[in-house]
DNA sequence: CCCCTAATTCCACTTAGTGGAAATACGTAA
DNA sequence: TTACGTATTTCCACTAAGTGGAATTAGGGG
């Protein structure tokens, strides 16, 4: 970030939207709540700055106020907005449905995803198991795009320029095995070029393979099916990997969108 | 709302960050996508500023742009931060796996739910169902304060200020039968401070009982069980009624918090 | 190619936001 | 209780950042 911010005119974006979702951005996975000196640290803003927000937020209805501990944790505004974006999107309607018909014909997981950032972030998410009902409410919660093979599923599905973006991004965060993680990377966006998939085993014992699904007027998103409990096998994967760019397509047909180019 | 805001010295808040909110708002349920042109429409913001809050928000990530309708739609963080919203609460992870044992036991659904504006917005739900496994994602789902036994349970459960500013919106936005529904309301909160409960069949051929829960340090939250295709009898209601109100016992009991007063 | 519509940028104006410093509230220990 | 240390909120002078109407540009039919 080279780049130098005016924020006049207001070309560039409006400074104190940016910081407020910042805020609660701060809000990470497991936080329950944070006080505003934390959110200064965590944000970097002035601690006024942060106190003027953090109410604005609170009448806006995205923070709830903890008195008692001068606090503030997320209100349930934010998870009916993300209820609202589920609902509203055609595509999670449409593919969902599918998913679990997927899931339980193949005897696997199926997820589809996207990115925020350098997260993937679970859209939906089918557990196959035998006796079901086991909590498949997984949507929202993010995994590491550089690890997974839904992120670099998603890496070989954008464009060039973006990509190499979040590549020197992963650089600057984890400093060690960097060249080695960086070059494995690579070759899982080449394996999808190649054969339409890729297959990562990030957790032991379970194997993941991911594809790319890329619509015109849609984000990037990334379809996985994966396994636990096995052992990684290149004939296991190709065999996933077949059912998935099978179950790919009929996705793409079925959301109807022109792919581009 | 007679209040003057005057935003000047940054004591009332930010009003760009408002503004930015009431934008994501805008997204309702069932929304997919919005231009600047409807966003300005249902906000009353003036284009310009439309069109700059809403590139502030694609490059914090919270909207993403859809260049061939010229249009956003949410992005996949909101229900990242609404997944970190979830898991952050102790609450939820507590009671959530409480919920599921009860809806089992009893064989009704169980939901907990609290307060957005005048919607109550659903944390959980658990629907009884023979067969599992049917869709209990409905997270985030929003259903009329004022209609549901949840609403009314969590009227009463919240300080007479709140609840008759609460109750003056509900006169204003709903023209008619205004006079009936309110007393209906009242009869509920009464009802919850006699008996502990109140019953209310909002969707036909169902019986809801809603209860709340108040406790220091944390929102007002209002614990339903409902069941489907079954006439309203008070002998019912009363059932469920003693059911739900030791479940909430056992759940308040659980969160260790104390109530306040 | 030209019109029509909708989104974006420009720009002069000034208000609304900023952040350091001061004041205040809170909790704790003496 | 009082005095102290910490964390948060308010104050306030400064001016950059945001505003919105007007002008411009970009789409997209016909």
């Amino acid at each position: 970030m080279t780049q130098v911010r005016r924020y006049a005119g207001g070309i560039d974006g409006n400074r104190s939207l940016e910081r407020g979702i910042e805020i609660l951005r701060a809000f990470r996975p497991g936080v329950d709540t944070l006080g505003n000196g934390e959110i200064a640290e965590r944000t970097g803003l002035p601690r006024s700055t942060v106190s003027r927000l953090t109410r604005t937020l609170v009448n806006s209805g995205m923070l709830d106020e903890v008195h008692s501990e001068r606090a503030y944790r997320l209100a349930a505004s934010v998870i009916s907005i993300g209820h609202a974006m589920r609902t509203g999107s055609p595509v999670l309607n449409t593919i969902g449905a599918m998913m679990r018909a997927e899931s339980a014909k193949r005897r696997l997981n199926v997820g589809l995803a996207t990115a925020d950032r350098t997260m993937m972030v679970y859209l939906e998410s089918i557990r196959y198991s035998p006796r079901a009902a086991l909590r498949n409410v997984v949507a929202g919660q993010q995994v590491p795009m550089e690890l997974t093979s839904l992120g670099r599923a998603y890496l070989a599905g954008i464009d060039e320029t973006e990509r190499e973006r979040l590549l020197r991004q992963f650089k600057r965060r984890s400093a060690a095995a960097t060249k080695a993680l960086l070059a494995d990377v690579r070759r899982s966006i080449s394996a999808v070029e190649r054969d339409g998939y890729c297959a990562v085993s990030w957790q032991p014992a379970v194997l993941a393979v991911a594809t790319p699904i890329v619509l015109e007027g849609l984000p990037v998103y990334a379809l996985n099916m994966s396994l636990q409990n096995v052992d990684r096998s290149d004939a296991l994967a190709s065999e996933i990997g077949s059912y998935l760019i099978a179950f790919a397509a009929k996705c793409k047909e079925a959301l109807g969108g022109r792919e581009p180019e």
